[in-house]
DNA sequence: CAAATTTACTTAACAATGTAAATAATCCAA
DNA sequence: TTGGATTATTTACATTGTTAAGTAAATTTG
Protein backbone atom coordinates (compact mmCIF):
# COMPACT_ATOMS: atom_id res chain seq x y z
CA UNK A 1 0.00 0.00 0.00
CA UNK A 2 2.61 2.78 -1.40
CA UNK A 3 -0.52 4.88 -1.31
CA UNK A 4 -1.69 5.12 2.14
CA UNK A 5 1.78 5.08 3.25
CA UNK A 6 2.38 8.40 1.43
CA UNK A 7 -0.91 9.98 2.74
CA UNK A 8 0.39 8.94 6.24
CA UNK A 9 3.71 10.53 5.16
CA UNK A 10 2.41 13.71 4.39
CA UNK A 11 0.11 13.69 7.22
CA UNK A 12 2.93 13.73 9.21
CA UNK A 13 4.81 16.13 7.54
CA UNK A 14 2.03 18.83 8.34
CA UNK A 15 2.13 17.59 11.84
CA UNK A 16 5.59 18.50 11.74
CA UNK A 17 4.83 21.59 10.38
CA UNK A 18 2.73 22.38 13.16
CA UNK A 19 5.42 21.45 15.49
CA UNK A 20 7.79 23.60 14.27
CA UNK A 21 5.72 26.42 14.52
CA UNK A 22 4.45 25.46 18.02
CA UNK A 23 8.10 25.33 19.32
CA UNK A 24 9.31 28.42 17.85
CA UNK A 25 6.72 30.32 19.72
CA UNK A 26 7.12 28.40 22.19
CA UNK A 27 10.55 29.03 22.75
CA UNK A 28 11.14 32.51 21.22
CA UNK A 29 8.34 34.47 23.06
CA UNK A 30 7.18 31.80 25.57
CA UNK A 31 4.23 29.37 26.46
CA UNK A 32 1.58 32.02 26.64
CA UNK A 33 2.35 33.31 22.64
CA UNK A 34 1.47 29.65 21.67
CA UNK A 35 -2.07 30.10 20.38
CA UNK A 36 -3.82 27.79 17.42
CA UNK A 37 -4.11 31.40 15.36
CA UNK A 38 -0.24 32.30 15.41
CA UNK A 39 0.26 28.59 14.81
CA UNK A 40 -1.81 28.77 11.83
CA UNK A 41 -0.40 32.42 10.68
CA UNK A 42 3.10 30.59 10.59
CA UNK A 43 2.53 27.32 8.68
CA UNK A 44 0.37 29.53 6.25
CA UNK A 45 -2.88 27.66 7.03
CA UNK A 46 -6.33 28.33 8.74
CA UNK A 47 -6.52 27.75 12.07
CA UNK A 48 -8.68 25.15 11.70
CA UNK A 49 -6.39 23.27 9.77
CA UNK A 50 -4.51 22.77 12.83
CA UNK A 51 -7.41 21.04 14.76
CA UNK A 52 -7.24 18.33 11.79
CA UNK A 53 -3.87 17.38 13.23
CA UNK A 54 -4.11 17.62 16.47
CA UNK A 55 -7.12 16.90 18.89
CA UNK A 56 -6.47 19.88 20.68
CA UNK A 57 -3.85 22.45 22.23
CA UNK A 58 -3.07 20.14 25.29
CA UNK A 59 -2.21 17.95 22.27
CA UNK A 60 0.73 19.93 20.75
CA UNK A 61 1.52 20.97 24.17
CA UNK A 62 2.32 17.13 25.38
CA UNK A 63 4.06 16.68 22.29
CA UNK A 64 6.22 19.88 23.26
CA UNK A 65 6.88 18.82 26.59
CA UNK A 66 8.30 15.29 24.69
CA UNK A 67 11.11 17.58 23.42
CA UNK A 68 11.52 18.78 26.64
CA UNK A 69 12.25 15.49 28.24
CA UNK A 70 14.68 15.08 25.51
CA UNK A 71 16.55 18.30 25.60
CA UNK A 72 17.25 17.15 29.37
CA UNK A 73 18.39 14.03 28.50
CA UNK A 74 21.31 16.14 26.65
CA UNK A 75 21.97 17.98 29.43
CA UNK A 76 22.86 14.46 31.17
CA UNK A 77 25.46 12.54 28.39
CA UNK A 78 28.37 14.09 30.97
CA UNK A 79 26.79 11.10 33.41
CA UNK A 80 27.88 8.31 31.41
CA UNK A 81 31.59 8.49 32.48
CA UNK A 82 30.90 8.70 36.20
CA UNK A 83 31.84 5.84 37.86
CA UNK A 84 30.95 6.81 41.84
CA UNK A 85 26.76 6.72 42.17
CA UNK A 86 27.23 9.27 44.26
CA UNK A 87 29.06 11.67 42.70
CA UNK A 88 26.61 10.89 39.61
CA UNK A 89 23.88 11.61 41.47
CA UNK A 90 25.13 14.82 42.49
CA UNK A 91 26.07 15.65 39.34
CA UNK A 92 22.00 14.60 37.84
CA UNK A 93 20.64 16.81 40.88
CA UNK A 94 23.01 19.89 39.16
CA UNK A 95 22.26 19.06 35.67
CA UNK A 96 18.11 19.57 36.79
CA UNK A 97 18.88 22.84 38.22
CA UNK A 98 20.89 23.74 35.05
CA UNK A 99 18.14 22.65 32.82
CA UNK A 100 15.40 24.16 34.52
CA UNK A 101 17.17 27.94 34.98
CA UNK A 102 18.30 27.39 31.37
CA UNK A 103 15.02 26.51 30.25
CA UNK A 104 12.57 27.74 32.40
CA UNK A 105 9.72 27.83 29.83
CA UNK A 106 10.32 23.67 29.01
CA UNK A 107 10.43 23.15 32.86
CA UNK A 108 7.49 25.08 33.54
CA UNK A 109 5.82 22.40 30.45
CA UNK A 110 7.38 19.26 31.96
CA UNK A 111 6.50 19.64 35.63
CA UNK A 112 4.63 22.73 36.39
CA UNK A 113 1.97 22.83 33.65
CA UNK A 114 -1.29 21.10 33.85
CA UNK A 115 -1.86 20.45 29.67
CA UNK A 116 0.40 17.83 29.22
CA UNK A 117 -0.58 15.95 32.08
CA UNK A 118 -4.77 16.04 30.82
CA UNK A 119 -3.51 14.37 27.69
CA UNK A 120 -2.25 11.74 29.76
CA UNK A 121 -5.15 11.12 32.25
CA UNK A 122 -7.96 11.39 29.48
CA UNK A 123 -5.47 9.05 27.73
CA UNK A 124 -5.63 6.98 30.14
CA UNK A 125 -2.16 6.05 29.46
CA UNK A 126 0.92 6.87 31.43
CA UNK A 127 3.89 9.65 31.92
CA UNK A 128 6.10 7.90 29.99
CA UNK A 129 8.89 10.69 29.79
CA UNK A 130 8.59 11.31 33.55
CA UNK A 131 8.70 7.24 34.37
CA UNK A 132 11.81 6.96 32.40
CA UNK A 133 13.72 9.90 33.97
CA UNK A 134 12.78 8.85 37.36
CA UNK A 135 13.84 5.08 36.64
CA UNK A 136 16.94 6.49 35.76
CA UNK A 137 17.79 8.66 39.62
CA UNK A 138 16.04 5.24 40.85
CA UNK A 139 19.15 3.19 39.35
CA UNK A 140 21.90 5.27 41.15
CA UNK A 141 19.93 5.50 44.12
CA UNK A 142 19.70 1.70 43.95
CA UNK A 143 23.57 1.64 43.02
CA UNK A 144 24.03 4.03 45.72
CA UNK A 145 23.02 1.92 48.84
CA UNK A 146 24.60 -1.23 47.15
CA UNK A 147 28.09 0.45 47.14
CA UNK A 148 27.40 1.90 50.85
CA UNK A 149 26.57 5.50 50.30
CA UNK A 150 22.91 5.99 50.96
CA UNK A 151 21.47 4.21 54.12
CA UNK A 152 19.98 1.39 52.57
CA UNK A 153 15.88 1.74 52.54
CA UNK A 154 13.73 2.08 49.45
CA UNK A 155 15.04 3.39 46.68
CA UNK A 156 12.04 4.38 45.36
CA UNK A 157 11.41 6.62 48.45
CA UNK A 158 14.75 8.04 48.10
CA UNK A 159 14.61 8.85 44.34
CA UNK A 160 10.69 10.60 45.42
CA UNK A 161 12.59 12.39 47.93
CA UNK A 162 15.95 13.68 45.45
CA UNK A 163 13.75 14.74 42.94
CA UNK A 164 11.41 16.54 44.95
CA UNK A 165 14.31 18.99 46.64
CA UNK A 166 15.41 19.71 43.12
CA UNK A 167 12.31 20.25 41.74
CA UNK A 168 11.40 22.14 44.71
CA UNK A 169 14.13 24.34 44.10
CA UNK A 170 13.67 25.00 40.31
CA UNK A 171 10.19 25.70 40.26
CA UNK A 172 10.34 28.04 43.67
CA UNK A 173 13.06 30.06 41.78
CA UNK A 174 11.08 30.19 38.29
CA UNK A 175 8.11 30.64 39.62
CA UNK A 176 9.44 33.75 41.27
CA UNK A 177 9.38 33.19 44.84
CA UNK A 178 13.15 33.09 45.67
CA UNK A 179 13.10 37.21 44.51
CA UNK A 180 13.19 38.28 47.84
CA UNK A 181 15.12 35.72 49.14
CA UNK A 182 18.18 35.76 46.49
CA UNK A 183 17.71 39.00 45.24
CA UNK A 184 20.76 39.03 43.12
CA UNK A 185 19.76 36.78 39.71
CA UNK A 186 23.70 35.78 39.42
CA UNK A 187 23.14 34.01 42.79
CA UNK A 188 20.07 32.00 42.37
CA UNK A 189 22.11 29.26 40.59
CA UNK A 190 25.03 29.19 43.13
CA UNK A 191 22.77 29.15 46.21
CA UNK A 192 20.63 26.52 44.73
CA UNK A 193 23.60 24.49 43.63
CA UNK A 194 24.86 25.26 47.28
CA UNK A 195 21.46 23.64 48.92
CA UNK A 196 22.41 21.08 46.72
CA UNK A 197 25.48 20.04 48.52
CA UNK A 198 23.81 20.38 51.42
CA UNK A 199 21.33 17.95 51.11
CA UNK A 200 24.16 15.65 49.35
CA UNK A 201 26.30 15.88 52.20
CA UNK A 202 23.10 15.16 54.55
CA UNK A 203 22.25 12.33 52.98
CA UNK A 204 25.77 10.50 52.29
CA UNK A 205 26.16 8.42 55.52
CA UNK A 206 30.41 8.23 54.57
CA UNK A 207 30.32 11.97 55.24
CA UNK A 208 29.13 11.51 58.96
CA UNK A 209 31.57 12.81 61.43
CA UNK A 210 30.26 14.06 64.68
CA UNK B 1 -13.41 64.55 58.04
CA UNK B 2 -16.84 62.25 58.87
CA UNK B 3 -17.66 62.30 55.52
CA UNK B 4 -14.10 61.46 53.76
CA UNK B 5 -14.07 58.77 56.01
CA UNK B 6 -17.94 57.04 55.46
CA UNK B 7 -16.73 57.36 51.74
CA UNK B 8 -14.04 55.51 52.39
CA UNK B 9 -15.52 53.07 54.76
CA UNK B 10 -18.40 52.05 51.65
CA UNK B 11 -15.31 51.51 49.11
CA UNK B 12 -13.90 49.21 51.49
CA UNK B 13 -17.26 47.24 52.11
CA UNK B 14 -17.74 46.92 47.97
CA UNK B 15 -13.67 45.43 47.98
CA UNK B 16 -15.10 43.93 50.27
CA UNK B 17 -18.27 42.39 48.19
CA UNK B 18 -15.82 41.63 45.48
CA UNK B 19 -13.29 39.46 47.12
CA UNK B 20 -15.70 37.61 49.03
CA UNK B 21 -17.39 37.00 45.99
CA UNK B 22 -14.20 36.24 44.04
CA UNK B 23 -13.41 34.05 47.28
CA UNK B 24 -16.60 32.04 46.68
CA UNK B 25 -15.73 31.38 43.13
CA UNK B 26 -11.83 30.79 44.02
CA UNK B 27 -13.28 28.23 46.38
CA UNK B 28 -16.13 26.26 45.02
CA UNK B 29 -14.66 26.30 41.35
CA UNK B 30 -11.34 26.46 41.50
CA UNK B 31 -9.26 28.92 40.07
CA UNK B 32 -9.98 29.07 36.77
CA UNK B 33 -13.83 30.24 37.22
CA UNK B 34 -12.62 33.38 39.23
CA UNK B 35 -13.27 35.77 36.08
CA UNK B 36 -14.36 39.77 35.94
CA UNK B 37 -18.13 39.05 34.99
CA UNK B 38 -18.68 35.94 37.15
CA UNK B 39 -17.77 38.04 40.27
CA UNK B 40 -19.88 40.99 38.84
CA UNK B 41 -23.07 38.58 38.73
CA UNK B 42 -22.66 37.58 42.10
CA UNK B 43 -22.18 41.25 43.62
CA UNK B 44 -24.70 42.49 41.24
CA UNK B 45 -23.03 45.21 39.50
CA UNK B 46 -21.68 45.51 35.67
CA UNK B 47 -18.10 44.10 34.86
CA UNK B 48 -16.70 47.17 34.49
CA UNK B 49 -17.34 48.37 37.93
CA UNK B 50 -15.39 45.78 39.33
CA UNK B 51 -12.10 47.67 37.81
CA UNK B 52 -13.35 51.10 39.91
CA UNK B 53 -12.11 48.71 43.17
CA UNK B 54 -9.14 46.62 41.42
CA UNK B 55 -6.61 47.29 39.04
CA UNK B 56 -7.10 44.44 37.29
CA UNK B 57 -7.63 40.85 37.84
CA UNK B 58 -4.22 39.85 39.12
CA UNK B 59 -4.76 42.27 42.15
CA UNK B 60 -7.56 40.00 43.31
CA UNK B 61 -5.63 37.13 43.03
CA UNK B 62 -2.98 39.37 45.36
CA UNK B 63 -5.59 39.97 47.80
CA UNK B 64 -6.30 36.57 47.61
CA UNK B 65 -3.46 34.48 48.01
CA UNK B 66 -3.01 36.61 51.66
CA UNK B 67 -6.20 35.20 52.94
CA UNK B 68 -4.41 31.71 51.37
CA UNK B 69 -1.66 32.50 54.00
CA UNK B 70 -3.67 33.12 56.60
CA UNK B 71 -5.48 29.98 56.11
CA UNK B 72 -2.09 27.77 56.50
CA UNK B 73 -0.97 30.12 59.49
CA UNK B 74 -4.38 28.51 60.99
CA UNK B 75 -2.70 24.95 60.25
CA UNK B 76 0.47 25.90 61.96
CA UNK B 77 -1.02 27.27 65.57
CA UNK B 78 -0.87 23.80 66.71
CA UNK B 79 2.96 24.45 66.69
CA UNK B 80 3.29 27.01 69.87
CA UNK B 81 3.08 24.39 72.29
CA UNK B 82 6.01 22.40 71.08
CA UNK B 83 9.12 23.05 73.29
CA UNK B 84 11.76 20.67 70.91
CA UNK B 85 12.44 22.92 68.01
CA UNK B 86 12.91 19.59 65.93
CA UNK B 87 9.50 18.28 66.37
CA UNK B 88 8.09 21.91 65.80
CA UNK B 89 9.77 22.07 62.25
CA UNK B 90 9.00 18.24 61.87
CA UNK B 91 5.57 19.20 62.43
CA UNK B 92 5.93 22.28 60.46
CA UNK B 93 6.64 20.23 57.44
CA UNK B 94 3.60 18.29 57.81
CA UNK B 95 1.32 21.02 58.21
CA UNK B 96 2.84 22.46 55.13
CA UNK B 97 2.10 18.66 53.10
CA UNK B 98 -1.44 19.05 54.97
CA UNK B 99 -1.96 22.09 53.63
CA UNK B 100 -0.97 21.88 50.63
CA UNK B 101 -3.14 18.52 49.83
CA UNK B 102 -6.13 20.06 51.74
CA UNK B 103 -6.22 23.20 49.69
CA UNK B 104 -4.53 22.65 45.88
CA UNK B 105 -6.26 25.51 44.89
CA UNK B 106 -4.75 27.99 47.27
CA UNK B 107 -1.43 26.28 47.48
CA UNK B 108 -0.99 26.86 43.67
CA UNK B 109 -2.30 30.64 44.15
CA UNK B 110 0.58 31.32 46.95
CA UNK B 111 3.45 29.28 45.63
CA UNK B 112 3.19 28.54 41.87
CA UNK B 113 1.01 30.87 39.86
CA UNK B 114 2.45 34.18 38.29
CA UNK B 115 -0.60 36.32 38.99
CA UNK B 116 0.02 37.33 42.25
CA UNK B 117 3.62 37.50 41.87
CA UNK B 118 2.91 40.04 38.98
CA UNK B 119 1.45 42.61 41.32
CA UNK B 120 4.57 42.22 43.76
CA UNK B 121 7.31 43.16 40.98
CA UNK B 122 5.04 45.80 39.36
CA UNK B 123 4.35 47.30 42.57
CA UNK B 124 7.87 47.41 43.45
CA UNK B 125 7.01 45.83 46.65
CA UNK B 126 8.49 42.83 48.53
CA UNK B 127 6.60 39.26 48.91
CA UNK B 128 5.38 40.02 53.13
CA UNK B 129 3.53 37.09 53.09
CA UNK B 130 6.30 34.64 51.86
CA UNK B 131 8.61 36.54 53.66
CA UNK B 132 7.26 35.99 57.03
CA UNK B 133 6.59 32.30 56.51
CA UNK B 134 10.03 31.71 55.86
CA UNK B 135 11.23 34.10 58.70
CA UNK B 136 9.23 31.61 61.15
CA UNK B 137 10.56 28.45 59.48
CA UNK B 138 14.44 30.44 59.99
CA UNK B 139 13.48 30.70 63.37
CA UNK B 140 13.56 27.30 64.35
CA UNK B 141 16.03 26.12 62.69
CA UNK B 142 18.66 28.51 64.01
CA UNK B 143 17.06 27.24 66.83
CA UNK B 144 17.96 23.70 65.71
CA UNK B 145 21.24 25.05 65.62
CA UNK B 146 21.55 26.18 68.71
CA UNK B 147 20.78 23.02 70.30
CA UNK B 148 22.57 20.83 68.37
CA UNK B 149 19.98 19.16 66.26
CA UNK B 150 20.87 20.35 63.15
CA UNK B 151 24.55 21.40 61.88
CA UNK B 152 26.01 24.70 62.26
CA UNK B 153 25.58 26.83 59.24
CA UNK B 154 23.81 29.06 57.91
CA UNK B 155 20.14 28.84 58.60
CA UNK B 156 18.85 30.68 55.67
CA UNK B 157 20.62 27.81 53.14
CA UNK B 158 18.82 25.28 55.59
CA UNK B 159 15.92 27.12 55.87
CA UNK B 160 15.53 27.65 52.01
CA UNK B 161 16.67 23.44 51.59
CA UNK B 162 13.74 22.45 54.07
CA UNK B 163 11.23 24.87 52.23
CA UNK B 164 12.70 23.18 48.68
CA UNK B 165 11.83 19.91 49.77
CA UNK B 166 8.60 20.05 51.00
CA UNK B 167 7.34 22.32 48.37
CA UNK B 168 9.00 20.10 45.96
CA UNK B 169 6.68 17.29 47.13
CA UNK B 170 3.30 19.20 47.23
CA UNK B 171 4.04 20.82 44.06
CA UNK B 172 4.71 17.87 42.23
CA UNK B 173 1.48 16.42 43.80
CA UNK B 174 -0.82 18.74 43.48
CA UNK B 175 0.30 19.26 39.59
CA UNK B 176 -0.33 15.66 38.52
CA UNK B 177 2.99 14.67 38.46
CA UNK B 178 2.89 11.22 41.04
CA UNK B 179 0.16 9.74 39.89
CA UNK B 180 2.30 7.14 38.10
CA UNK B 181 4.42 6.80 40.56
CA UNK B 182 1.62 6.77 43.86
CA UNK B 183 -1.14 5.75 42.12
CA UNK B 184 -3.44 4.93 45.03
CA UNK B 185 -4.56 8.64 45.63
CA UNK B 186 -4.89 7.60 49.54
CA UNK B 187 -1.22 6.83 49.49
CA UNK B 188 -0.27 10.10 48.63
CA UNK B 189 -0.09 12.43 51.60
CA UNK B 190 1.52 8.83 53.98
CA UNK B 191 3.63 8.55 50.90
CA UNK B 192 5.16 12.45 51.28
CA UNK B 193 5.17 12.28 55.00
CA UNK B 194 7.01 9.19 55.02
CA UNK B 195 9.40 11.18 52.69
CA UNK B 196 9.73 13.83 55.49
CA UNK B 197 10.54 11.67 57.67
CA UNK B 198 13.30 10.36 55.59
CA UNK B 199 14.75 13.50 55.56
CA UNK B 200 14.41 14.69 58.88
CA UNK B 201 16.55 12.19 59.91
CA UNK B 202 19.02 12.68 57.45
CA UNK B 203 19.82 16.02 58.58
CA UNK B 204 19.12 15.24 62.28
CA UNK B 205 23.00 15.18 63.90
CA UNK B 206 21.64 13.63 66.83
CA UNK B 207 20.40 11.05 64.91
CA UNK B 208 22.80 9.32 63.11
CA UNK B 209 24.49 5.99 64.22
CA UNK B 210 26.64 3.60 61.62
C1' DC C 1 -14.03 8.19 -18.86
C1' DA C 2 -17.92 10.08 -15.98
C1' DA C 3 -20.09 10.04 -11.54
C1' DA C 4 -19.86 9.55 -6.76
C1' DT C 5 -17.43 9.89 -2.75
C1' DT C 6 -13.90 10.93 0.23
C1' DT C 7 -10.30 14.12 1.70
C1' DA C 8 -8.18 18.60 2.77
C1' DC C 9 -9.02 22.89 3.68
C1' DT C 10 -11.40 27.45 4.50
C1' DT C 11 -14.94 30.63 5.93
C1' DA C 12 -18.00 31.98 9.28
C1' DA C 13 -19.42 31.82 13.62
C1' DC C 14 -19.96 31.08 18.79
C1' DA C 15 -19.04 31.84 23.36
C1' DA C 16 -15.77 33.35 26.54
C1' DT C 17 -12.24 36.35 28.27
C1' DG C 18 -9.89 40.98 30.18
C1' DT C 19 -10.26 45.60 29.74
C1' DA C 20 -10.87 50.69 27.87
C1' DA C 21 -13.72 54.59 26.41
C1' DA C 22 -17.87 56.85 26.27
C1' DT C 23 -22.07 57.65 28.51
C1' DA C 24 -25.44 57.94 31.97
C1' DA C 25 -27.06 58.21 36.65
C1' DT C 26 -26.40 59.64 41.37
C1' DC C 27 -24.88 62.43 45.07
C1' DC C 28 -23.61 66.51 47.50
C1' DA C 29 -22.17 71.30 48.23
C1' DA C 30 -23.09 76.04 46.87
C1' DT D 1 -31.96 74.08 42.34
C1' DT D 2 -27.89 73.73 39.90
C1' DG D 3 -23.54 72.14 38.59
C1' DG D 4 -19.51 69.62 39.33
C1' DA D 5 -17.70 65.25 41.16
C1' DT D 6 -18.32 60.56 41.95
C1' DT D 7 -20.04 56.04 40.66
C1' DA D 8 -22.02 52.94 37.60
C1' DT D 9 -23.34 51.13 33.18
C1' DT D 10 -23.37 50.49 28.25
C1' DT D 11 -20.83 49.60 24.39
C1' DA D 12 -17.08 48.12 22.31
C1' DC D 13 -12.52 45.92 21.06
C1' DA D 14 -9.29 42.53 20.60
C1' DT D 15 -8.20 38.04 21.89
C1' DT D 16 -8.88 33.23 22.78
C1' DG D 17 -10.19 27.89 21.74
C1' DT D 18 -13.17 25.42 19.13
C1' DT D 19 -17.26 23.78 16.20
C1' DA D 20 -20.28 23.62 12.09
C1' DA D 21 -21.00 24.30 7.58
C1' DG D 22 -19.41 24.89 3.09
C1' DT D 23 -16.09 24.21 -0.93
C1' DA D 24 -12.85 22.58 -4.01
C1' DA D 25 -9.77 19.15 -5.23
C1' DA D 26 -8.33 14.36 -5.23
C1' DT D 27 -9.55 9.77 -5.38
C1' DT D 28 -12.31 5.83 -5.90
C1' DT D 29 -15.94 3.52 -8.17
C1' DG D 30 -19.07 2.11 -11.83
Amino acid sequence: MGIAERKEKQKNEIRKLILDASMKLFVEEGFGSVTIRRIAELIEYSPTTVYLYFKDKDEIFYALHEVGFEKMAEFNKNLDTIQNPLVRMHKMGENYLRFGMDYPEFYNLMFILGEPMKKISELGCDWKPGDAALGRLKETVTECMEKGYLAKGDPYQVSLAVWSFVHGLVSLAIRQRLEKFVPDEKMLLPTMEQALNWFMNNIDITERKH
